[in-house]
DNA sequence: GGCCAGGAACGTT
DNA sequence: AACGTTCATGGC
């Protein structure tokens, strides 16, 4: 299989999308941005059922050189049960404000209930698309009063949501133009966003702005670097700067296998 | 039914 | 700069 393959029920259920679902033949149904697609796995490899090709392949991140990151994994006990666990798990290439605005919503909660929020906010702002609804624009959150984001059970982050798509609507920001800032800059860009701190931020370089190297520490994270680190307690700062020096010049994507891992063994 | 969740913002030390 | 609190909601 060319590039590494694709694990694609790894990918789509391993908390970095959140509006993806799984028909009985197995095959996924989801929108990458505005495109429809249904797509399956055959050997590892991508089938593109309903839909563009090269949509779907840049959506799923096909040229990722998996291998070649595979090569530059830790070697660590954790890092290397992550690994034959989520083998051929791809981050995806996910729209920017779409990916933004749904971790903004992700402040403590499971990945159930975020996947409950993000249907609510399309069905009730999103552009209906082949029976399906895309995630509402900037414009249509913007519009919507804060009561209304809470009825789609967005609690305290609703003003939050609010808030910053506002900035994004009317251009106080520029997601697609600050993609050309070095991470750093660009990370501080982020945070300044109203209910995006360090986070959030991370997980929005890491899936939607191609940073491989962002590690986003979640409580999950937080207990595995912990662990990896012998047990002994660390504050965020100390943690980041352990992830950086350890997890390689692919952070994020041993992140994310970690990530999975600490999840499904621990069910 | 209690516990906890892919945290952020803000106030105190 | 490092901690403590508060903020809503629902899955399990």
């Amino acid at each position: 299989m060319r590039n590494g393959g694709i694990a694609l029920d790894l990918t789509l259920q391993s908390g970095q999308v959140f509006h993806w679902d799984r028909r009985e033949d197995g095959s996924w149904e989801g929108l990458a941005d505005a495109s429809p697609l249904r797509v399956r796995e055959q050997d590892r490899a991508l089938q593109v059922v309903e839909g563009d090709e090269e949509v779907a392949r840049n959506y799923f991140a096909l040229d990722h050189p998996l291998e070649k990151i595979y090569a530059d994994f830790p070697t660590d006990p954790m890092s290397a049960r992550a690994l034959e666990v989520c083998r051929g798990m791809r981050i995806l290439r996910q729209p920017r404000w779409e990916c933004l605005a749904t971790f903004i919503t992700s402040s403590m909660k499971q990945v159930a209930h975020i996947r409950s929020m993000s249907l609510a906010l399309r069905k009730g702002y999103g552009r209906p698309l082949a029976g399906r609804f895309c995630y509402p624009t900037p414009a249509a959150i913007a519009s919507a009063g804060e009561g209304a984001l809470r009825a789609c059970g967005l609690g305290y982050r609703a003003a939050n949501l609010l808030a910053t798509a506002r900035r994004v609507d009317s251009g106080a920001i520029d997601l697609d133009a600050i993609a050309r800032l070095p991470t750093a800059d660009l990370r501080s860009e982020l945070t300044s966003l109203p209910g995006v701190g360090v986070k959030v931020a991370n997980c929005v370089l890491l899936f939607a702005y191609e940073r491989l190297d962002a590690v986003p520490i979640d409580v999950w994270i937080h207990r595995v670097l912990l662990s990896m680190r012998g047990g002994r307690s660390g504050t965020a700062t100390q943690l980041a700067r352990y992830a950086r020096r350890r997890l390689g010049p692919y952070a994020g994507y041993v992140q994310q296998y970690l990530f999975h891992q600490a999840r499904v063994s621990a069910k």
